[in-house]
DNA sequence: GTGGATGCAAACTCTTTGCACCTTG
DNA sequence: CAAGGTGCAAAGAGTTTGCATCCAC
């Protein structure tokens, strides 16, 4: 059972209201409006928890240092009896702002990309280019 | 214009001839069979010349150290005249053996997996799975 | 001979951990 | 009050850089 610390509430409401996903250091900024002696290791610390609680997930884009999300489920008991994984989905990152949105659609199998003999049991897509906000500043 | 070192030679071929994308620590265990002092920075070093002149390409695979394989066009002096990646690819991620296997096929424009506004310039897709000769293994 | 290349060590980023102190329940 | 959380500083991986030395040309 977790401890219902300040900080902690901290953490989780900067990710649950962001909308996207955010590097450790937008978190600890974020949050650091809420609790200013906040430090690094400490948003790790809740992260990791965070993880473990299904609460939040990890995304991982090429090239980039990890980000967090909200994790899609939200407070709804995952019964989880189709495997595990909330709800697949991949992300769009914007080179205008830096930006990571969730796109909520999936391709499906990617099996036939694959050699004869591979097996595919995951893929993971990223998507980039720029958002819609950034497109429409650009083209203005 | 660069010199041909001992160094450079040994970190070309080890990449060359892997048929794999490689951390820089496998290609500093490779090449060092050829040049027993070579260093990690040196690695780095003629690994980023060697991007600059397109001789290779880093292989960014989501939460995983950067890889860098020979680039597709190999010795071809690209003309470069449609817009300068050689051939575009995806890669496998073997989490058996931990290898990374290029795949030569793509599925195409993923525009339609984002949302409306936004403009999808580019697109990465990484399969995990076991390759051939792991499921093979697993399988006996 | 000279300028670029090399090796070492130090710096830097991102993330984790040890430890003394503080807070929640 | 005790279990656990927090902040700081230090430790690690991965990568880059400064600098004196070395070697290809």
């Amino acid at each position: 059972m977790e401890r219902n610390t300040r900080q902690r509430e901290a953490v989780l409401a900067a990710i649950e209201h962001a909308g996207r996903a955010l590097t450790p250091g937008e978190i600890l900024a974020l949050a650091q409006g809420k609790v200013a002696s906040l430090n690094l290791s400490t948003i790790y610390r809740h992260i990791n928890a965070l993880q473990d609680e299904a609460r939040i997930v990890k995304v991982l884009l090429p090239g980039h240092a990890a980000r967090f999300e909200a994790a899609c489920g939200g407070d709804e008991s995952e019964h989880d009896h189709h495997g595990g994984a909330a709800h697949h989905h991949h992300h769009f990152h914007c080179h205008g702002c830096d930006r990571v949105y969730a796109l909520h659609a999936c391709p499906g199998s990617m099996q036939d990309l694959a050699p004869a003999g591979f097996v595919v049991s995951a893929h993971e897509i990223t998507l980039r280019g720029l958002c819609a906000d950034c497109s429409a500043r650009r083209a203005t």
